[in-house]
DNA sequence: AATGAATGAGGATTCATTCAT
DNA sequence: TATGAATGAATCCTCATTCAT
């Protein structure tokens, strides 16, 4: 791992505990074990930090998300499976998730873009509706009614809120996608 | 309103500009039409400021639930009513909803406690969970397929991403409750 | 003298040891006998208290031009009088004429107006080129060879490097002025 | 041209922009196309590139002046030509120019010794005092009111404030030299 | 109850200089 | 000679909080 990642490392580690407007880059330095200063020669600022961090873990789900496979699945089967894609990667990486939470409340989030994985899941699935196989609801709706509530239940998982085992992972994900099958 | 409230609104109308860590006392005193110095007459800290909104607007959303007219309805009735009620307080209030959506992520929040309202609605599903009406999932697990999507949505709406009119609405909502249905 | 004052008037007193770069606003709030903090009442930067030191000297060294004066002079008295006011000026201030030294060969100073007051005496100058009784030199030839020789014997005198009465000043003044008659 | 000049040519190139506190290593470094950290195989210090840099074109000023011609010729001018080799240096080399007021209102800069060659010169005017040639006024006074003035409008002139013709500058430094004959 | 100037600890950022390679 | 990542002290600036009025 290089310089530059062990920073972005460290500053993932550090935000469960203090939240993004607790982050000092003294603690970073400290965490990363480098100086404050050479942190500059990385990043222009602490902002640019945790905009890289977005980037990072956006595109890094995208890629959990497996969209390829997804693509050869039934209409219903994409949906679980992205479902359940979506909830192993948030329950995987705990911190990433609860940055990810941190991050888009956050004024540091802009954009809403989708990544380009997630984008071409949304092309499919916005077939899936013209075909007649899922309810024409708005595709964010369909986000929200699906992928998000994995995402939820995730962070609940990681926070010691909700303890869940395969087989009823399993029945909420087949419950939440058949809840948009027509 | 008397000056305690101003000062609330006010910050409550620089949090979807500002964010949570990006309040400033000194502007909060500037949109209250008030004085930096007399903030703490009102209020021991700034952290007290935010805590306060947070306790309001919680127990604003359990009235706004009208959990003992819920307590009335059918199973399904019950749910959906709520799902309705929490999608039209949130978009009612935008500034209270942006605001809720930053507190529930920050350092500030620390407890997940319900309120007493909610706390009535989450008896009333367990017992129809209990007769068999309800998927047996866990309570959490319910919440985040049916009312927080609401909130998710009503956040959506908010910020201009999602346009949906009431028959849609309807749609969505029963869609998200049947979901849970046995 | 208001705090702003006190804070302009410590800065001058510093910069004569220090120069323009090596100013520090922990040393100016001592010198000024107050906290860091409260310099950024009055202004927004570091800069911007040396941007309102040069507009503050330039106008005084205007008022002691006293143009309106030298307006009613012989074209030779007008400069010749000029010329003594601006090295009374500068040896009577010496940390304004130390500061407005390094000022003007900084990347502070950008603009070379002259204020309003001199650009009267310019008017003036530029009237008596046209009627034949100075030479006719650009404008800005004539004040490099008269009141910027002012200016820089000024200097001179504050650091210990030239002594000279009044005799051999009006001798000096004198030669400067005679050298731009026709 | 060495690595030794090449930092400072990068150096002089830098100073016009962003004057002598704006100065930064890592810029000289890009400038002269060589790594911050060999500039210190060279240079002690920062401070000791910009005392090399003022003593290196002092000297050369000094050699500009063609002192021992000077020497040869009429009290008048001696004064004239000098006034005129001054005012050629200095629009020649408008980098140095910059560098060189920078550098003299600057706390870099202590003593104000003229060089070997213009310390020549000056024994030379003091004898042409003593003989009567020129008025008895302090060396510093002359040198204020000829050379200095030859050097100020030569910034004038890289700054495109001034425009002048050689019969224009002729006839600038005969009035400068003539202001101070008897 | 109210003001707003003042405090001062806290934190981001800079940059001359060093040093392992 | 040469590199450029690394250091860390120095410094600017912020802002919650206090307090004399």
């Amino acid at each position: 791992m290089n310089r530059r990642d062990e920073i972005l490392q460290a500053t993932l580690e550090l935000i469960p505990q203090h939240g993004l407007s607790g982050l000092r880059i003294s603690h970073i330095a400290e965490q990363a074990n480098c100086s404050p200063g050479i942190i500059y020669h990385y990043f222009d600022s602490k902002d640019e930090i945790i905009q890289s961090l977005g980037a990072m873990v956006s595109a890094e789900f995208g890629r959990a998300l497996q969209v390829d496979h997804l693509l050869t699945l039934t209409p219903f089967e994409r949906l679980k499976q992205g479902w359940l894609n979506t909830f192993t990667y948030f329950t995987t990486y705990p911190q990433k998730t609860l940055f990810l939470e941190q991050y888009k409340n956050s004024p540091y989030h802009t954009e809403e873009a989708w990544g380009p994985e997630l984008e071409k899941l949304v092309q499919a699935v916005s077939l899936d509706i013209a075909n007649g196989h899922l309810k024409d609801f708005p595709i964010t709706v369909l986000y929200n009614m699906t992928i998000n509530v994995a995402i939820s239940l995730a962070k609940q998982v990681i926070r010691g809120q909700l303890v869940a085992d395969d087989t009823m992972l399993d029945n909420i994900a087949t419950a939440c996608c058949q809840a948009i099958m027509v």
